[in-house]
This record gives structure tokens, sequence and C-alpha cells, in this order.
DNA sequence: TGGGGTACTTACCACAAGGTGAGTGAGGAA
DNA sequence: TTCCTCACTCACCTTGTGGTAAGTACCCCA
């Protein structure tokens, strides 16, 4: 048992939340999003610093709850396949908008940064 | 300092995820946006379970982000009043298509636990 | 005089999440 | 012959997240 599902949720954005939250479970949503099938190790590369056991653990889960399939091919080499299911999909649909407020809140801090840095730099026009 | 923010973002998803993560962050904008305006004892009785010190960590951290706006009023007892700044509310929105597929997850996961239950109540029909 | 409410802060502790490094077993390259 | 690749698994350790309980300073109500 990897985890112990909370139980009954107070509302939706719970329930999502308790799928997506994972260190990397966003960034596997997303590879699988934009190139449809991955192996094990095109995810490995895909998302830089990962280990293989927090890769392997976070499919699993994602596998348990129905976001991703897993393909093993009886081969030599091993080759095991990933891709998304319709609900994975239909969740990567719905973090849409969360992605893109995301991008302005990246967008927004980056020019205060600049804004700080400028007040720095600039403290006083002589 | 309660968090170091993990610096650049590798994708939108990351950049919001950071932000509504924390065990009652979903709870707390979402009482927020029914109520508008809550006292932070309304807020710790809106969500059963909170501690004082999470709820005022989580709190602060929100409103570093910029999401929930803090008025303190000099009074005696004291009075501090929580609501959702521009960005809270449109990060509300954002999480609106998260919170109904969350939703169907809920739905979903119990249509399957009935199945489940029938099949272990009905296994054999004689 | 004692208790409760207001909005916290602090110290301490437990558990879960995540990282590290090794091992697996067969095949192919150097 | 040694290393690398594939897709993992396992044991161990560190870090982070959240919970518990107490303290704070002031006021109101019984």
């Amino acid at each position: 048992m990897a985890k112990p599902r909370s139980g009954p949720y107070i509302c939706g954005i719970d329930a999502a939340l308790d799928v997506v939250s994972g260190k990397w479970k966003g960034l596997i949503l997303w590879e699988l999003d934009t190139y449809d099938v991955r192996r094990f190790a095109e995810l490995r590369r895909g998302l830089p610093g990962v280990s293989e056991k927090m890769l392997t653990q976070h499919l699993r889960e994602m596998e348990q709850d129905g976001l991703v399939h897993r393909e093993v091919y009886a081969e030599v080499p091993p080759r095991v396949e990933y891709s998304l299911t319709e609900h994975g999909r239909s969740l990567n649909a719905a973090l849409g908008p969360l992605g893109r407020w995301g991008m302005d809140r990246i967008a927004r801090e980056r020019t205060e940064l600049v804004e700080h840095r400028d007040a720095e730099i600039l403290p006083r026009p002589s």
C-alpha cells in the first residue's frame, strides 16, 4: 500500500490535489501529454533531478488512480511504455487554467524581482 | 523564513501547485471565496480539525504569495479580517475546472466502491 | 474570582515525503 | 572483461510538514 487515500473529501479541489500533489506528478502529466507515449528512461531524462525511486513510485500511484496506463513488453532488454488514460487527459485539461494562472504568477514574480533589482541599483537618482 | 520558494519553475502547473499545496489552503481559498471576509476564529471554525499554528502559517504564506489580504484592527479584543485579493480570486477561478474534475473523481470512486460491495454481497445469484 | 474569547507565538515531537546508493539479470558495446 | 542500458527494488537517512500543548495580554461576563 503506497498511500492510504484520505477517505471522504471535503470538496473537489481536495480530491484533485490529492492526485496531483507529489513533487513530480505535474511534470509527468505534462510530459505524457506532450509526448503521448514515453518509456521509463525517457521520462527520467525528461524530469531532470528525479530519482528512479520517486519516478516509479509516482507512476504506480498515478496508475492506481487511473491516470496513466502502463504497458509492459516481455522483451530483453525490458520495455515499459507509459501513456495517459482518458481520465489522465481530462485531468490535464482541467489543469489548463491553473497552468495559465501559474505562468502569470511567474511573469508577475519576475517583474517584481526586476523592480526590486532596479530599486537596489538605482536607489536615488542623483 | 517560512518557505524557500523553489526558485525557477519548470512550468505553470509547478508555480500554481507550489501556492496551493498545503493541507488546508484549498479549503481556506474556498472559505474566503464563499464568505468574502472572514475573521481568524471564523476560519478556524470553518476548517474543522485545523490547528491554530497551521492556520496562521498558511495564512501568512498566502499573504506573502499575494493571495489573501490581512486587515488588522487595533482593537481590544484584537480583530483581524482576511479576504481574497484579486490574484486569490483569479486563482480560485482557475481552480474551478480542477474542482469539477475532482467531483467527478469522487463520484467515480463511489460507484466503483458500490460495484465492489455489490460484487461481495451478491457473488453468485442463486 | 474564574472562565471564556481574541489572535496569535513558541517549543517540541511524530510521521511522511523524498533523496542516496546499492543490487538485480540479461544483452550489447568497447 | 568491464562497463553500460533497461526498469526497476530495497534499505537507510534526511528533510519537511503538520500536530500538541503551553504561554501571551487584554477584555467581558457571571
